[in-house]
DNA sequence: GGATTGACGTGTC
DNA sequence: AGACACGCCAATC
């Protein structure tokens, strides 16, 4: 697949660094498809089945709300793997959300 | 190939 | 602040 766009969101989840979450919107304004933020939830959902995995735990909503963490394995994964990075979460929504926050437009 | 859905976002009530 | 509505685009039915 030359799905361009998926790759770059493939590209901009890896890049997220440890202790440190984004958002779909976040994501989708550095590719330059804003308006397309479903599309980064789309390329999320593909990440299951991309190589190598993607640290889609590190990805949430404009709310800090772990809002895809039932396509985890576990869906606990999701909020395990933030607390063990650092990331205070309750009630499946990230706590310090403007403090972990991490934007792909600072670094691209 | 039309209709439905979805790991979303923003605006409005 | 919580609920509802609309937009946007791709994949699936």
């Amino acid at each position: 697949m030359d799905a361009n766009f998926y790759e770059q969101v493939y590209e901009v989840v890896r890049l997220i660094p440890k202790g440190r979450v984004t958002s779909y919107g976040a994501i989708a304004k550095a590719l330059g498809a804003a308006k397309s933020s479903r599309m980064v939830g789309h390329a999320m959902a593909y990440a299951g089945s991309a190589s190598p995995k993607i640290p889609a735990h590190r990805v949430v909503n404009s709310s800090g709300l772990l809002t895809g963490r039932f396509h985890f394995s576990p869906p606990t994964l999701m909020q395990e793997l933030l607390e063990e990075e650092g990331i205070i979460v309750a009630n499946d929504k990230i706590k310090n959300f403007k403090k972990v926050f991490w934007d792909p437009l600072q670094e691209i």
